[in-house]
Parts: C-alpha cells; structure tokens; sequence
DNA sequence: CTAACTACCTGAACGC
DNA sequence: TGCGTTCAGGTAGTTA
C-alpha cells in the first residue's frame, strides 16, 4: 500500500472526528496498549476512563474523559483509526496503539510514527508546546481579520512557514498553506502581508478550509477516514502538487520551490512579491 | 525571546 | 533485477 501524501491538516482531522465521536462518546476505555513511542505519553492512563466528548483543535483530537482527563491525540503524516468489529478488519502490523472500548477495539495505525498520543490533566499542555500556544479556529469567530493582520506583522518569518507554525491560525498545513496563498494571490515568501492581503489570506483560507471539510478533506494515496473512504478534495486542488500545470488565473506555469524546507508551489505572475 | 536548522520515520519513486 | 538515493511532511528539540 502506498503511504505517502496523507498528510491529515484541519479538514481531514474534522472529517476523521465527525466519524469516530459518535463511536467514542460515552464509551469505557476497558485497557490501553500502546508500543514504546517517543510521541506517546501516559497513554495507558486512558484506562478506566469515559470518553464524555470528542473535540478538535487544530490538527489535534481531544478526548475529554471523566475524571479530569483529556486524551490528547495528533495523527502526524500517516496515522488513522480503525474497529476491530468493522467489516474487512484484518491484523496489520502498522498498529501502534490498541483501546478495548466496551463494545469494541479501537485500533490507531500509524506507518511512519510522526502521530502522536497523550493524556494529560484536562487543559493542562505544558509538554504539548504546539498545542499550548495554538491560534485560533479558523472556522469560528474568534478568529479575527485584523487580529490575524497584527499575528502575521508579529513575525519576521516569511508568511508560509509562519502560517505552518500553527501559532497565527491552528490547522493549517502545507497543502492548505499553498492552496490559501494562491487564492489571496500572496507570494509565501513575503515577510510583510499589508491590511487588505491580510484580509485576502483570513478569507482565503476560510474558504479553503470550508470547501475542504464539504469534501471530507483532501486523499492523494492513503489518508483515510474512520470508514475507510476517502476524502473528495483533491480534484479541486489548484496549487499544491500542481508545479508545471498552468495557472488556471493567468496560464503561468506554476513553480515549485523549497520554502522553509518544505515543498511549496505558487504562481510567479498572481503571486507576485 | 525569535528564527533557523535538524531529527524523527517509512515506503514510494527514481537513477543507474 | 537490485541496490542506493531522494523525497514527503508536522512537530519537537537544538542551536545561534
């Protein structure tokens, strides 16, 4: 199976989270298993716990359970979500965590090990650095144009990989990154972004983000939902992985670059610096 | 404190 | 065929 070019940003996590809280929500946690990990913390004390609620913040999952805990949980590049009790479960060797719920087994995959999973006193990030200082939803009213307009003067950085920090907007990753950026016609390496692109970019990625999320996010090869379908969106992508293809706005060939050591594909024309 | 760099991890794709 | 190299990427850790 092909693994590459999963990549789970804001859409896909919505749409895995939308399929796994109505299996999750109000189930025991019997036991945990967990492989040794250096991005898993505390996970076995899960065990004996309620899942009240399943959340999203960002790319991050977070599992409110009874007794103050919160189970924190962050699918990397590859990571997914399987039932033993699914049709077509089979044994897989890419299983890096193991929850027996009361009425099933919850199994998290995980090829390349960048996932994460934690539980942590409910609210309590200190060894969670990205998500303690997190922006805002992008989908919600908190965030704000002119907020977002001083949070992107505030850093130095080049715009892209200041938006990859998750620290001006939570949720963003390198395939909404560059979609975003090509829409609000902002070259990503520009250090400065004024009032009215600003507002453009706030715009921008809400749209992205939204039409993302109607599409059950973006599947190159095998990011997968918690059914095992894939998300619609990557028909509709415009940018990302497009270098070569012309410009659908003004037919320049698109270029790929390295920005941030990250792969990043703009227009040279509508993107202008 | 910020910003820049690197490690982590694995399999696909590529070059010879 | 087979082997080696490069690439993809979010986050955490280190360094300047």
């Amino acid at each position: 199976m092909a693994e590459n070019g999963a990549v789970p940003e804001l859409p896909e996590v919505e749409s895995v989270r939308r399929q796994l809280a109505p299996r999750l929500e109000g189930r025991r946690i019997l036991s945990v298993t967990a492989t040794p990990q250096l991005r898993f913390h505390h996970v076995e004390a899960a065990a004996h716990h309620t899942v009240a609620s399943l959340r999203r913040r960002g790319k991050y999952l977070l599992g409110e359970l009874d007794g103050g805990l919160e189970l924190v949980m962050h699918l990397g590049m590859t990571g997914s979500f399987r039932f033993r009790g699914d049709p077509g479960w089979t044994p897989d060797t890419y299983v890096r965590a193991t929850f027996e719920l009361d009425d099933d087994v919850m199994e998290f995959r995980d090829v390349r090990r960048f996932g994460s999973l934690a539980v942590v006193p409910a609210g309590d990030y200190r060894g969670l650095a990205t998500l303690a200082s997190l922006g805002p939803e992008p989908l919600s009213d908190e965030f704000d144009p002119s907020v977002f307009h001083r949070d992107l003067q505030r850093s130095s950085m080049a715009v892209k990989p200041w938006l990859l920090t998750q620290r001006p907007v939570a949720g963003i990753g390198n395939i909404y990154a560059d979609e975003a950026l090509w829409r609000a016609r902002i070259n990503p390496h520009a250090r400065s972004v004024g009032p009215a692109r600003a507002r453009a970019l706030w715009q921008a990625i809400r749209e992205v983000l939204f039409e993302a999320i109607e599409r059950e996010g973006t599947t190159f090869r095998d990011y997968r939902m918690v059914n095992g379908e894939s998300g619609r969106n990557a028909p509709f992508l415009v940018a990302y992985g497009q270098a070569g293809r012309p410009c659908p706005r003004c037919g320049t060939p698109l270029r790929k670059v390295t920005l941030g050591g990250r792969g990043t594909t703009y227009c040279p024309t509508c993107q202008r610096r």
